[in-house]
DNA sequence: AGACTTTTTCCAAGCCTCGTAAAAAATGGT
DNA sequence: ACCATTTTTTACGAGGCTTGGAAAAAGTCT
């Protein structure tokens, strides 16, 4: 059932939908904010100025304007032009991944300010061991900022943890993960317990997408990222409001089925998508390895790097297995696009860097799959640094959480203690 | 972008969850509207005094009152019982299937008021013949129900089309039907321009969870049909929000490929979902005939039972058929489960009568494929005619259009003209 | 210095929701 | 038969939000 509204509800969901047009044009001034809103002058002015008052954004000093060309020659009162104001609040984007466990801090502007990493193996911890590396990290990287102090580090509005296996966003846990022996582990409340902030847990492939949150056209469109490395996942933000993809949960494209009874995968089940185009899946069929052989190790991407210029040269097994791994990746995306959409798509993880390899086929793939045939032709755009991505989307989904929050009530302007 | 809102939107949204509330609760009062809506006893009071003015709403008088029993020995003024009134509009339900076209006619309650039908073969007809049939339908229905009177059929607010083959909603057209020869017909304008009602035009298999849009329940947990006749359909509601599932279009579950390479489908692609478990799937494998021939003719459907009861009579070919057919159902659902998330299954069309032969390979194919095998314990439902839900969802989805429309701006009250 | 232009702020009008008070309509007891 | 009680419904003023227009502010151009 929706839930009512009110006069109150209708502010909060103007200033909201100020603050985004703010997101997205990281400079404007008021008018350009009534345009883009539909909000009269009146009320997008009425709204900035409450945001600037509450100190969610700023005025920016003519010393400032990076860019005086635009301003020449034109007559009238010129434009005071306004941005979110970074020190508003503080959000941590964390990665919790086999091997290792890291942090982003980043400030409301969405500027990133420090990252530290922990490589260590968490297999055996605990919510609590979790929670309690992962709270370290945070007064590194608030210290590297030099957010050390106590009033400062209280700033930091929410957290994000983005994880590499399956999770209960409703509950915060964490209910599978590689990088983990035991299972549903709570972490969300442990770090909550442990810092006092507002932590979210998703899935780091099912978040991906949030990286291009405020891109403009990208995420309009929808959009598709498949990470190809150790695993293989995908992340989808549905064409329209970017707010829905919130809904969708475990988007397990890796152990969507490919081939029945096919390949054994890491998660026991045979013919995943994963067990033809994940590192170890193309390792073992490069190397002419049974089907059946599970590789637990990690795998070096240099090994990968070999593989793949293996192939680049001619040789016909290590060929083989790319080709082998894009086709089940297309028939994978073919299934997809036949059940919602063809999207765009953008390819990340150690596994892209063979996309020279792999397109043909993956084009092959959804080709045959696909009714029609439709969706063949989508572009495939390529980001290499997975881990970037994932922090980014990760920032992103903690400052809409903030803006949600900072949206819905009246602050009261702490900042005129200060 | 999300949109601006103002005080007007704030009263066109309250109108449509007042409306909504009346749509799950047939009968309500002004006092359970509120609770149900959290709006406080005014404004709920005068939302739907509102519209009782506009015509839109009726106080039931207490002769109507079928459970006087509620009422017996309570204090205080009675309430008055409040019902959507039925003659405030009326909808069409149209059917577009092969050899077969047809209407149903509802009046804004939702009551079914007529129904009719036009057996035919319209493989060679444009997008005006096809609308010219639909409108002389719409005219027996109207007579039928003695709406024929020229201001009373002018009544009737809105048209939704359901179109066995891909649609474009937001053209209106079919972009292919395995009804029609021709591809991209627009349907929508056509019979728009005839008619001078709004259409809307919907694939059938994906309008199929709009048949439980107001059982409660039903929605609010989620849900797919799946519809096993001459070819397999599917639609999925997403848990939460019932409006949300408008965004889905093409889910042509049917055709996601289940086999790589496999049993040849009448889309062209190889080892579709569909080229197992279709009628004519299951009559080509329970006939031994090769896996490559294409039955075109329509499969009657004494002949699907023939077939069911020798497979439950114990013969090898004709279970096996139903086996691997389910089998394919199976994975196919896997597949989607691991993409989207387990949900409750409604099974309708002519496959559904054999579901005892279905089910277990339906539940070993889940579990085969889904991560976990999660899923294969979703309970199962079967709705044996799946005509029937067609209509009821295309007319709820009708009346959902209608209730928007109603909600967003105060009509009126022609009714007082009468 | 004055005219002109553009941005920003200020203010009364119009809606909407909400809480409270008053009116309406039935029951139960004397 | 009449009055107190109970519950539903309506009426009304308060407060918040958006809006359009007027006024003020802050520049450029002649």
């Amino acid at each position: 059932m929706l839930s009512k509204t009110d006069a109150e509800g209708v502010r909060a969901h103007n200033r909201r939908i100020v603050i985004e047009h703010l997101r997205v044009r990281r400079r404007t001034t008021r008018r350009a904010a009534a345009d883009a809103t539909g909000l009269s002058l009146s009320s997008a002015a009425a709204i900035t100025s409450a945001l600037i008052r509450n100190g969610l954004v700023r005025e920016i000093p003519e010393a400032e304007e990076d860019a005086p060309l635009a301003r020449v020659g034109r007559r009238g009162r010129p434009e005071r032009r306004i941005a979110l104001l970074g020190e508003a609040a503080y959000v941590i984007a964390a990665r919790v991944a086999v091997g290792e466990i890291a942090v982003r801090l980043s400030d409301y502007a969405g500027t990133s300010l420090a990252e530290a990493t922990r490589e260590t193996s968490i297999a055996g911890f605990d919510a609590d061991a979790i929670a309690g590396v992962i709270a370290a990290l945070i007064e590194t990287v608030a210290s590297e900022a030099r957010l050390a102090s106590c009033d400062r580090i209280g700033r930091i509005g929410r957290i994000v943890v983005a994880v590499q296996g399956k999770v209960d966003t409703s509950r915060g846990s964490i209910v599978w993960s590689p990088a983990l022996k035991t299972r549903n582990i709570e972490i969300g409340p442990a770090i909550e317990a442990r810092t006092g902030i507002g932590v979210g847990v998703e899935n780091d492939c099912s978040l991906m997408p949030e990286g291009f949150r405020w891109d403009g056209s990208s995420v309009r469109s929808g959009l598709a990222t498949i990470l190809i490395g150790f695993g293989v996942g995908m992340g989808i933000a549905v064409a329209g409001d970017p707010f829905t993809a919130r809904q969708r949960a475990s988007t397990e494209f890796g152990h969507i089925n490919h081939y029945p009874g096919g390949a054994l995968c890491r998660c026991g089940n045979r013919g995943c998508v994963e067990a033809y185009a994940a590192d170890y899946a193309i390792l073992r069929s490069a190397g002419g390895a049974p089907p059946d052989e599970i590789i637990a190790r990690r795998i070096d991407e240099s090994l990968m790097h070999a593989i793949a210029d293996r192939a680049r040269a001619g040789e016909a097994q290590a060929a083989g297995a790319f080709e082998t791994a894009g086709l089940a990746l297309g028939y994978g995306l073919g299934r997809v696009f036949t059940l919602i959409d063809p999207l765009p798509l953008v390819f990340t993880g150690s596994g892209s860097h063979a996309m020279d390899l792999l397109e043909p086929s993956i084009r092959r793939g959804i080709a045959e799959s696909a009714v029609a045939g439709e969706g063949a032709d989508v572009p495939f755009t390529v980001v290499e640094d997975a881990d970037a991505l994932i922090f980014d989307a990760a920032t992103n989904r903690a400052l809409g959480d903030l803006d949600q929050v900072f949206a819905a009530s009246e602050r009261e302007t702490r900042d005129a203690a200060e």
